[in-house]
DNA sequence: TTTGCAATTTGACTATTGTCAAAAGCAATA
DNA sequence: TATTGCTTTTGACAATAGTCAAATTGCAAA
């Protein structure tokens, strides 16, 4: 736990009793390789904290599966739309390894803001900064050619290129995996 | 200032404190078609809401202008990257039309933060619908074709194709306009 | 080591989109 | 009505990326 309390203090600084409260909300959950944490059609109800391990979030687009995100350690993760609107996920995250997870309930973390307006406050920062995360990785997808998002990818996010397969990366990527081989023996 | 309530009023239900406090921290901002709200560079210290007109956030990539974003009626519009992080804005903001704004500065509203808790989690609650609504646009442009993105947004905003010119929609939608045009003689 | 399977690369060809240049359409105005 | 400037469309060709199939590589189980 004290590895989640030092990433949140990096977005906002909690009072004793605010970390107690969340201490005595979170529970560990120790996951195999290939465990789900949301599968397509099913209401998402937390929200996760991964500790050790990768996941990837994809979904089914006639047929083929597309990965659309991948989280490693110090992520926050939750099927978003799900968890904030209640309405079943379209997405499945899926461990790409064993790992170590923080959960917390929607319902817990409402609780939470009620009583610790601090909580809220946390939150609210911790959106803001994922918000800007997202922006960049939509000004990247929208306007940048494969070869820039794969030089992107590699600058930025070394980690995932190493812990990830190829077809999950292109499928990130937006491309073929046959294209991101092509990039790869060019550069 | 009543448009403004109201469409609050969609996110969080505010008590009449709350509502007061606001109502005394927003200014009324009437502007013409081509003013700035943020120009490159500059660090943008100001939340917008858009009362009336449009708006089209961009920037430069080698010597072209790239639209990422168009602002209607009841967004909120900021270069959330600079707001949020207090560093210069690598984009502008600029209005399609003449519009009416109500602005409020960010030291203000951390004040009123402190205040009300209930501003606070009405904020959250706005960050995790702006949120959800950008990952859809992400996906939408990470995965989709030409044709598709063109298509979703005949369907989702028909009001950007009434009121932006077919060179800033290509822009926005990441294809050249003679695509653009060749697109649409297709349908 | 060898075998078997999955991941990755390569080849040949097709489809999509971009670029540059020119033409057409449209609207304000002199 | 003619002129001007801007937006949109069209044509010809080039570049980028996708698809399908086959080869190769890498790795783990036997």
């Amino acid at each position: 736990m004290q590895q989640l309390f030092q990433h949140l203090n990096g977005f906002y600084k909690l009072s004793q009793e605010a970390l107690a409260a969340l201490e005595a909300s979170f529970e560990e959950l120790i996951l195999p390789k290939g465990a789900f944490l949301v599968t397509h059609g099913n209401v998402c109800r937390h929200m996760y904290f991964l500790q050790k391990g990768a996941l990837r979030g994809f979904y089914n687009l006639e047929g083929k599966e597309i990965t659309h995100w991948f989280g490693f350690e110090n992520d926050f993760i939750t099927s978003f739309h799900s968890f904030i609107t209640g309405e079943p996920a379209v997405e499945n995250l899926q461990l790409l390894e064993g790992s170590i997870l923080y959960s917390i309930s929607k319902e817990k973390l409402t609780g939470l803001f009620n009583r610790h307006h601090e909580i809220e406050r946390l939150v609210r920062i911790v959106y803001e900064k994922y918000y800007i995360r997202l922006e960049e990785r939509y000004v990247n997808a929208q306007f940048k050619t494969a070869t820039e998002r794969y030089e992107a990818l590699l600058k930025n996010t070394p980690h995932i290129i190493e812990r990830v397969s190829l077809g999950y990366i292109s499928s990130y990527l937006g491309i073929s995996q046959e294209t991101l081989s092509r990039i790869r023996s060019r550069l």
